[in-house]
DNA sequence: GAGTGGTCTAGACCACCTG
DNA sequence: AGGTGGTCTAGACCACTCG
């Protein structure tokens, strides 16, 4: 796989930060510092950092440092991470049920997203799962994978509830686009019932298509969100 | 104001691009080439493509080049830039119908953001927007943008109907970020009357933030979106 | 094989922040 | 005053695309 320098920096102070060695609020070593102890240029430096400030882990202040942000309060789910890794900053708690899969079909007759020929041939791996931050219910998600190149995907267990996660430790993949459409629908009988509120509710409805590093496999997914109580949020700069 | 080498080349190529200098699908001239024709080096030239591409105005290839984007089909209102800049690359006809303002008047109570205590006291100019594709109307939008240092606004005309190009070109004030907050709500009578849906139908209701090249201006947007026909969309990377 | 963008080096000067 | 990140230079080698 690609092992570029300021790869290998970038994902070493991602996982500090997680690990808890950097938290939120603190400087990272500076820019000359990190290019002195990794022995790289601060080009090759401020690139790693440029990664860590797109993906929201720090911000940089000039004249200061580079601070760890805080966790985010609520759910940046119309960003580019998936639910648990982004809910994972979150003070409440999560849980999820699998109410499908992940089992090998065939794609869905008129897939919301065209398919390529080779994702359409080699069938998908579905899993149909709800989602829950303290007890409510707040997305239901569907979620379609192209079974390429995925030896026992079905009999994998999830990393952390993880499916992002799980793809990477497990495949090497990582997600690396996101492209989406959303929508605000009634609740039909289905939804209603899942995400605990009445028939003709308002729901927000996100239909979903992840790139990921291996060019072939895309991951789709339709999501339904109970935005009663939390809403979706995101940032750009 | 800011007058940095790679931005000023990012300026140039984007005004290109909108002209129609390098239309969709050519290859823009090459890092070397911009390099030498610039009196830049390639890192700087990559430092204006990077935000061109960031901006989704090109794609770039190893061993090809960099290639201009097609237009978008559909809404990136999820994204990054304003109505009018991501409409105009649309084919529908687009219309906006002024229902009141830019006024000067007080922030409203119980304001959706929490304000810096310079914005309070400086009051807001008030923008009550309908904007309609193909003669339906899809947004409703109230803006809000503090009075500071902001001579004879309410008296200025919008430059092709888009705030945001006014306030580039009137103004020198760019938007640098975007907060923002995704509902599924209801649609009261008012909304139902403006967005021509019935009383109660699902209705798509953002709240957003931008930050601005000032540090001390923030505007203020509630939007409230008929997905019936045009789906909202977004895409990152 | 020539040209492209991707990675990387080894420097420089600047504006900004803090003690 | 010293350290920080922001901008910029002048190179290098590589993998990839295309004729």
């Amino acid at each position: 796989m690609e092992t570029f320098k300021y790869r290998e920096l970038q994902k070493l102070l991602k996982s500090q930060i997680i690990k808890g060695v950097y938290k939120e609020g603190d400087l990272l070593p500076s820019e000359n510092e990190l290019s002195f102890t990794h022995d790289m240029t601060r080009t090759t430096v401020r690139q790693a950092l440029l990664i860590m400030e797109k993906d929201g882990y720090i911000s940089k202040k000039k004249g200061k440092g580079s601070i760890v942000n805080p966790k985010k309060r609520r759910l940046g789910l119309l960003s580019f991470k998936g639910f648990s890794e982004v809910i994972s900053h979150i003070d409440e708690k999560v849980n999820n049920q699998v109410l499908e899969g992940p089992v090998y079909q065939n794609w869905p007759e008129d897939f919301f997203y065209p398919l390529s020929e080779a994702e359409s041939e080699a069938g998908c791996n579905f899993l149909h799962r709800l989602r829950f931050i303290n007890q409510s219910p707040i997305m239901l998600e569907y979620t379609y994978i192209p079974n390429i190149d995925l030896p026992d995907f079905t009999k994998t267990k999830l990393v952390n509830d993880s499916l992002f996660l799980t793809l990477a430790l497990n495949f090497d993949i990582e997600i690396t686009s996101m492209d989406q459409e959303v929508r605000a629908i009634k609740a039909d009988e289905e939804l209603a019932v899942h995400l605990e509120v009445g028939v003709g509710e308002p729901i927000l409805h996100v239909y979903r298509k992840y790139g990921t590093s291996r060019k072939e496999i895309n991951i789709y997914s339709s999501l339904f969100f109970n935005t009663n109580s939390y809403a979706i949020g995101s940032y750009f700069q």
